[in-house]
DNA sequence: AAGAACTCCTGTTGGC
DNA sequence: TGCCAACAGGAGTTCT
């Protein structure tokens, strides 16, 4: 399910739950998502103070105030649902506490030292949590490979066109990769793509020159990739299935998709006149209007 | 060693 | 209407 602007919207929604609030007690009710939950998991986090909460990535970091990091990742289906405290649904005799049995895959609930609590929901268990010691992050296998932030400055097409010199495999597959940008998923390499004007299936060398240096397509897909990204964060990212911001309310991006499951549909590009295919590249859709795309 | 295929898991959907 | 294969926003592991 999320993606960076998915992820991020998530983190602005917990983090005036979270930070500079304490966790009283945490109900973990499976040792594992994706894989084991660390040792001792709920006891290692109880008391802990919540200092900051920072995104890398599609990764969700807590930083505690015993200098360890709760690392958390949405996977596909991953959720976070806030209940505030003395909200509706922890009201004595409310209907939400009289249906007293866990919801089916609500694994794991983070209960605040204010009466809160933070609910995670995750049907397909593709997602995974954490404990890791912060001086040890940039060494950790999760984030040792990790490429650039699409949305730092440090991502600019002479940055990119380096990167995609002389790559054979489809620029589609390149920017899903996440060792070379971390944060983009299906839709927004889709949605991209469809911005700058790039046909998924060209092969990723041919963005840039031969010596790697950037082009007018290679300025326009780092444009396209930027615009996008913080249009659908400024929407709260797109809820197709499982994406909710932490209100519960929904992502509103899905409705702005110009390409991503619109097979069939008229190319929304001014003038185009072509109509939106779909194809499966690497095992997963690719939506691109192949008048325009090129 | 790059690149593609397979894998984990459950829920929903679209085509017959 | 009902059934079931295909598919779903991810990514680590295993192949070729």
């Amino acid at each position: 399910m999320p993606e960076l602007p998915e992820v991020e919207t998530v983190r602005r929604g917990l983090a005036p739950i979270l930070v500079g609030h304490r966790f009283a007690a945490v109900e973990q009710r499976r040792k594992d998502l994706r894989f084991p939950l660390p040792a001792h998991f709920a006891k290692r986090l109880e008391g802990r103070g919540i200092e900051a909460l920072d995104r890398r990535a599609k990764y969700l970091l807590a930083r505690l105030d015993d200098g360890e990091v709760l690392v958390m990742h949405l996977g596909m289906s991953g959720r976070f649902k806030v209940d505030h405290a003395n909200g509706a649904e922890s009201a004595p005799g409310s209907f939400a506490q009289k249906a007293a049995e866990a919801p089916k895959h609500e694994h794991i609930v983070f209960h605040l030292d204010d009466g809160s609590a933070v609910r995670y929901t995750d049907a397909r268990r593709f997602g995974y949590m954490d404990l890791i010691p912060a001086d040890s992050l940039d060494t950790h296998p999760l984030f040792i490979g990790l490429g650039v932030e699409p949305l730092s400055k440090d991502f600019t097409p002479a940055w990119l066109a380096g990167k995609l010199k002389g790559k054979k495999t489809s620029i589609k597959a390149a920017l899903f990769d996440q060792r070379l940008i971390a944060g983009l998923g299906n839709i927004y390499v889709c949605e991209a793509l469809f911005r700058a004007r790039i046909s998924p299936f060209r092969s990723a060398g041919t963005i840039a020159t031969k010596t790697g240096k950037a082009t007018a397509k290679t300025i326009a897909l780092v444009a396209g990739i930027k615009a996008v990204l913080e249009q659908a964060i400024e929407a709260g990212g797109s809820s197709l299935r499982d994406h909710a911001r932490t209100d519960g309310t929904l992502g509103r991006f899905q409705h702005r998709f110009k390409v991503y499951g619109r097979t069939g549909k008229p190319c929304s590009r001014k003038g185009c006149g072509g109509t939106v295919a779909r194809a499966v590249q690497n095992g997963r859709s690719s939506f691109y209007c192949p008048t325009c795309q090129r």
